[in-house]
Parts: C-alpha cells; structure tokens; sequence
DNA sequence: GCGGGTCCTGCACGTATGTGCAGGATGCTT
DNA sequence: AAGCATCCTGCACATACGTGCAGGACCCGC
C-alpha cells in the first residue's frame, strides 16, 4: 500500500529521526524512492509540523502587542526586510494556509471570501482530507462586466477539494445594483441555502480589501465598482473592505450606501463566528485593516512584520 | 532575544521552507548559527512535528487490527526486521516521548511509573515548557536491599523538569512485607496526598513487566521479589504486571496475594484515569501485555510492530 | 589589568537530501 | 499481441545540512 509505506517512512523519518538511508534498507527500496515517500507524505498532510511562539517572554514582541492592543491572536510572519510585496504575500499565505490545516478539521463549516489574498493562501493549502465538512462562500463574485464567477467558483472548489469538504457557492453578484433585488434575493431558496450554510460557519477566512491601494484590490479594479460609486466611497471616508462590506477607519460601516447592496456578511454577522481568520499583507492595507481590526471583524490575524509594524505604529499614533 | 531568532529561523524554514542560506541572510548571521538555532527551536518543543495515519484504508494494517480487536488506540512503530531489542525500545521510546509531549499540557496531572521502558522514553522527551501541571509517581520503589529510591526519583524528577512541573514522589516500598503496614501507611498524610494526587491523574504513563521474561524485568531481578514469592506466582498463573500489580494472561488479577502489598494502582484504579498511555517493546512481553490489555488498562498502545504482530496472533490463537 | 574560564560564531568538511533523466514495468487501446 | 501512454524506480549529480574545531567576545575573581 502506497500510503502505508509513506507513513512508515516519515514516522521513521521526523519521530525517530533515522536518515532515509536506513529507512531505504528497511523498506527495500533506494534512498531516493524513500525522499519522495517522505514528501509525498507531507503533500498528502500526513506529516504535520507546527511552530509556536515561545510561552515565555515579555510582550514586547509584535505579535503580543498586536494581541494586547485588539484582543485578537496575531500570526505575524517574519520576512527579509527587502523582500517584494508579492514574495511577502507567498510567504504569509504559507503560514496562514499552514494554520488553516491545523484548525480545520471534520464535520466544521469552512467560509472564505475571495481574492488575491485567499488565492494565495489556497494555493499552499496541503491536502488534508476530512470527512462532512463544508466550504461556503461568504460573498458574491460576478460583477457587471464578466461573471466573474469561474474564479470565485475555482477557488472555491479547490479548498473543497483540498479538505473533501463539499462547497456551497453562492451565485449572486458582488453587489447588487437595487437594494430591493438583493432582498428579493434573499428570499430565494438557492439563496437562502446558502445563507443559511453561511450562518453555521466555524472559521472564516478573509483579507481586507483598501481603497486607497496604489494597486486596487480586486474589487475594485475588475469593474464592481463604477468612478461614481467610488468617488461616493471617498467621500464617505470609506478606506476599505471585508466580504464586500465597506467600512472608515474608526471601524464604522454604517451609512454606507453601497453595503444595503452588498451581499457580503457585515462585521456583526462575522462576529458570530467563533473563528475569523483575517490575512493581510501589505503597508497600503494598514488603514483599512485598522478599521476592520476595530470592527472586531477578526479573531485572528496572519501578516507580515512590516504591515504589522506599521499597523502598530498608526494604531497608536492615530487613536480613534 | 535568543528564543526571538530562534522562533523566526523556525518558522521561515519549517512553515515557508525557505533555505537555511536564505534564512541566515535574512537573519544576518551565518547559515551554521541559523542550523543551530533550528536545532535549538526543535529541542525546546517551540516545533512540534506529528505524523497521522492516514485515515483511508480498511483497517488491514497492524494499528487498525489492534484498534479493533482490545479497543484501544494503537500507535505500531516501523522497525527494522532484524533490529536488537535495545534499538526497538530506542524507537518506540522516541514515538512515545513524542506523543506524550502532544497530549501533556498545562495543568495537567502526569501519572508515571518507573522501569526500563518509562525510563527510556524520559531519555527520549523534548523540552516543553508547561504552566501548573504536575508528575506523579505511580507505585512505590524502594526494596528491601537498596533504597532504589534514587531510580526512581531521578527519573521522575527528570519527566517533571522537562515540562517544567511539579514531582509529586511516592515514599514507600514496591511492595510492603505485610498487608497491615500497607493499610496503616495509606492513613499516612505523607502517602494520602500522593494518592489523592494519583486520582487527579490524566495521562498515566507506564509499561508492563513480564514474568516469562528470559532478561527478567526490573521489578524481578533486583531484589524486589524472594524467590518464594516468584515461586508462589507462578503456581497463581501470573505472566505479569504492570504498575507492580500482577495479573494472568486472562487479565484477571484477584487472589494474588502479593497484590495485598503492593503500591501501585490497580486495573481497575487505573480505568478512572482518563488516558493511558501502556508503551512495551519485546516478544516475551506478549502475554503480560495480552493480560494487561485484557484487564482494560490502557487506552493507548505503544509498541513495535514485530510485537504488535505476534500479539494480535496470540490474542486470535487463544481467546480467552 | 591579567589569567582562565565559558559561551558563541564562522569556517570547512563530510554526510544527507532533492531532482532530472533514462530505463523498465504496468495497463489500456486497437 | 503490438503500440502507446503512464507511472515508478534507481542512478548520478548538485545542493543543502550538521558538526568538530579554532578564534574571539565576554565575564569573573584576584
């Protein structure tokens, strides 16, 4: 059996810790078979390794003062100071989808947004099968211009897939263009299913889309958004988003006029969620994750150090 | 902070496998210094690496059989056919130390007893730092020719400093010479605290002696026991025991007239404790072990799979 | 201020590990 | 049964890793 002989193997390997040469004279097959039966071992999420802070220690550390300042668990992932943006973000993904592995297990309910955050993430996900869970999409994802639904749908589908969890997709566009229809919607029996999937959800995971990114977030490049509803964004203060719900700095979402048309969970239905997962990389996002920090949107953060410097540092500069 | 670099070097290489060269760029310190900062996360538990077996498969292998067959989880090690019985116990030992150092945590009540096996696996702990738990000696080991205290002692001493916890030592014989001074010592404030302690237990970790043994066990060769008294267990079809209380191959263990003097808690003082861990190498130990498993002490099995095999046949071959 | 510890670091070397490649087995198709 | 595609293996090489050793920093005690 396959599996069998790699489990051997990576016990052999990372609990005894014998070198694959002994190991190959165990199993009968040459070295190099028993190299890949340890990483396809590790593939399959049959090895798991975590890493956790030492308990000790003053919190002096970024991580403890992230914590003591939002009352959330902080994941910050170290990273070469002159690192890319892009190689920062591989990196967190690494690091949250590790966690994600280590947190989700069976029969729970899995809610992801989407975008280029979650993307990422989902592709250093480590297969790790389970058995009755589910993963449910939080917002929508077609806009007026393309559906937008076959990436939305992808992403989905491969974290299923990753867990052999089934996926519940939820086809509506990110916003609604009349309140009106989107309550209309929500009646709907496919809809409401999905809803209904959404409300029994035990980790969620999400980035924070900004507004004022130099790059804009997904959200906003791909044609969601018209310039008017933009510009009426600014003018409200808005500096970002979560699941397609806008919110200012201060923390605040309401009288916002696109998030009657959102179809995104708002952060008080997020707050019923016992785990919320928020990744976030990148400086231009400190404004908008500081909102949805003070939204209490998230009960654990993973990021970079430098974004969590930075959000540090304008948290205490700027107290709301 | 020394723990500081060692958590960042940890987590870069095991988390987002990146390069010790890498790493040590990043870190500003040569790629040897960051091997050993490595090696330094590893030894102080901040990495803890677990390899499951892979939930698929009908239940055809060793563990699933075991599982199956006494109840109880089974954790069969990989060993090389013709290893000694020294390097399997080295294996199993690792295994062992391992899992215990997963499921022990803070303010928990660790059980131990002493012998060859609970030895070895302390040699085999990693160092996990843990908050208001303790380690409680399970029977007495002092006998009539040396105090064999120190043993004993030491060992436990040794488990409770690896988890930064209290011991809690059990300052009377193996075995009483009388009944009476046993009962008359268990009103000892001494000896009821550690027994009120031992009720507290968890986890309780011990192996099991065998009688049959061509390499006799602790318990038997060192003075612990007269010759007579050897003599009389054998007449009373005792193949072994396991925390100094003696059973047959049946897992009864009433009318054993040595159990009157002895320390240890017996099977069915042992079944109130929630998890425990029985770790036994070696062929001889099959029938103690089948006695032992019989009599429900254990939850977890620890053992090598030459002794897993021969165990499950001697179970199938002769049902009690 | 000087000898003698102890601890820590980088170097250099030998060993352990990952991977492209080519040959062989297996199984499916025609 | 031959043809073809796929998968798996061992070889050989390049790379990554662990560790003995020697030099330097630091800390004491006198």
């Amino acid at each position: 059996m396959q599996d069998e002989d790699a489990f051997r193997a990576a016990t052999m390997y990372y609990l005894q810790n014998q070198t694959m040469d002994v190991i190959a004279t165990t199993l009968q097959v040459s070295r190099s078979t028993v190299s890949r039966m340890i990483a396809h071992a590790r593939e399959v999420g049959m090895v798991r390794i975590a890493v956790e802070q030492p308990t000790s220690r003053s919190g002096q550390n970024l991580g403890h003062r992230l914590a003591a300042t939002f009352g959330i668990r902080a994941h910050v992932v170290p990273v070469r100071p002159r690192s890319t943006e892009l190689q920062r973000l591989d990196q967190v993904a690494a690091v949250a989808a590790n966690l994600l592995g280590q947190w989700f297990t069976s029969r729970m309910v899995l809610g992801v947004a989407w975008g280029t955050t979650v993307s990422a993430i989902a592709g250093h996900l480590r297969r790790m099968p389970t058995t009755g869970s589910t993963v449910v999409q939080l917002n929508g994802a077609a806009n007026t211009y393309a559906s937008g639904i076959t990436y939305a749908s992808d992403l989905i589908g491969a974290i299923a897939e990753n867990f052999d969890a089934t996926s519940q997709h939820f086809p509506v566009p990110a916003f609604f263009d009349h309140p009106e229809t989107k309550t209309l919607m929500w009646r709907e029996r496919s809809v409401s299913r999905v809803l209904d999937m959404q409300r029994r959800v035990d980790i969620a995971l999400f980035g924070v889309g900004a507004l004022t990114a130099e790059v804009p977030s997904h959200v906003y490049s791909a044609g969601y958004l018209t310039d008017q509803e933009m510009t009426a964004l600014t003018a409200d203060g808005v500096v970002g988003d979560v699941c397609t719900v806008f919110h200012r700095e201060d923390g605040s979402y309401r009288d916002i006029e696109i998030n009657s048309r959102a179809t995104g969970p708002t952060p008080r239905e997020l707050r019923r969620i016992a785990r919320r997962v928020c990744v976030v990389v990148g400086d231009r996002k400190v404004p908008a994750l500081l909102g949805a920090l003070r939204a209490r949107v998230a009960t654990d953060l993973v990021l970079d150090e430098t974004t969590a410097g930075n959000l540090l540092e304008r948290a205490t500069a700027r107290p709301s």
